[in-house]
DNA sequence: CGTTCTTTTGATAGCTCTCAAGTCGCGTGG
DNA sequence: CCACGCGACTTGAGAGCTATCAAAAGAACG
């Protein structure tokens, strides 16, 4: 599949996680070709589709383009455990590696695309261009600290207004609504990556509608009182 | 302070962290020189000596030579919220790459001695040596998957199993018994590092003592049922 | 040898999970 | 077009694990 040069192309990297990379280090013309030939583009992904599996070789990254990618691994008593959700211009595969393998799964929870960079010749490049290797650092350093996110002992309240907060701070950094957006992911996800029972999930979204602080239908939110949302969520995302 | 050139020197870098990337990438002397001279040698830090402190400015990564460093944050309720603690040989600092600030506060819990990399210079140097970039990048890599170690919902026995096993094979690794340790963590850090109340670690502690899993008197460690402790580590460690 | 901090031990309460049942939405097929 | 069936979601009641509160015992320090 050849690389799409059409406009959505264009708006998609300016929201992309590489894109201060790629447009605005200063690069010329031939580095930033450079690195755009390393893209591939792949997909789409069917809802329920995997990208990859725990265990398969790691050799590239990506990027997501569009849809939503949920990573999670396997508990020993058959359980899932949400590790989290990629939104567009967010990169999957960073924590693989270390191993070279994938160590979860990540499947499309709705129809996704994929920006893929083969990660070695990324590396290569990236001996030649400072400015991109700065960038891998920061991206792999981020990861670090959002993985901590999760592990404190949160309250269930706590944690679903973080969920939520975070989710609409990175909706509206990719230029989407921020306090009216569409959950992606079943109640059984939410409640996976917060390490909360579903039906804890359910109560308390229907208690946050009664007081006020937002409106949810099936899988449609709309956030009513953000300030009161943020100062619960302060204690988990720590701003 | 000139870099120590003594037989510790050597010892200690065999099993730093930066060992196969200062000793076993087939280097030529002079590339191996290169990296050696970004190091400095800082400390000793005393017992409760701050080492950085969460907003500080960020330009340098760490090994650790010698002691136990732990990092923490103090949560809105005045709380200390432990995030890890660092062996000889580990390296802190990671994740202040991305925000060019420390995010938390480190602390020496013995006497402390480090090896001080340059950032920036490592860097540069890294554009030069892809073996070093790789081990960068491997190192952080790892920590993305360390952090969410305590991000499932385990049950206290659990946690604890899987922070004795995990200790075990750091020090292991390290060249330290594997078997035969102390802790140089007060319960009450191991508690916040775990998200339980001390009094949980020292009913655990207690129990597993009592089922002879395990032996300890005060902060000395001797892990009698190997097995048994795995077993129960599994679930966490994932192995 | 007294003071202070750490650790241990006990009793109670609370948050969330589990189990169970019922409701809703949506795609399927008659 | 409508009835059906399945999965997702909601709602309720009770149990369990761990936190909290309280207090005592023990080690470290000057």
């Amino acid at each position: 599949m050849p690389p799409a040069d059409d406009e959505d192309a264009v708006k998609f990297c300016s929201t992309c996680a590489f894109s201060s990379a790629c447009l605005s280090q200063g690069f010329d013309k031939s580095q930033l070709s450079e690195l755009h030939v390393l893209v591939m583009h792949v997909g789409p992904f069917a809802p329920g589709e995997h990208i990859f599996r725990e265990g398969d070789p790691f050799n590239a990254i990506a990027a997501v383009r569009a849809g939503t990618v949920k990573t999670y691994v396997v508990d020993s008593h058959g359980r899932e455990q949400v590790q989290g959700f990629f939104l567009p211009g967010e990169v999957i595969g960073l924590n693989a590696i270390h191993a070279a393998r994938y160590p979860a799964n990540a499947i499309a929870l709705d129809t996704v695309t994929l920006c893929r960079f083969s990660f070695p010749q990324m590396s290569l490049l990236a001996t030649r261009l400072p400015g991109l290797q700065q960038h891998l650092f920061r991206l792999l350093s981020h990861d670090i600290g959002k993985a901590s996110l999760l592990a404190g002992d949160f309250t269930a309240d706590e944690r679903m207004a973080a969920f939520l907060i975070a989710l609409s701070r990175r909706y509206a950094a990719r230029g989407y609504s921020g306090s009216h957006f569409n959950l992606t992911m079943a109640r059984t996800d939410i409640a996976n990556y917060l390490r909360l029972a579903s039906e804890t999930v359910s109560r308390v979204l229907r208690r946050f509608q009664d007081e006020g602080l937002l409106c949810i239908e099936r899988r449609e939110v709309q956030l009513l009182d953000r300030m009161r949302l943020e100062q619960m969520a302060r204690v988990v995302l720590r701003d």
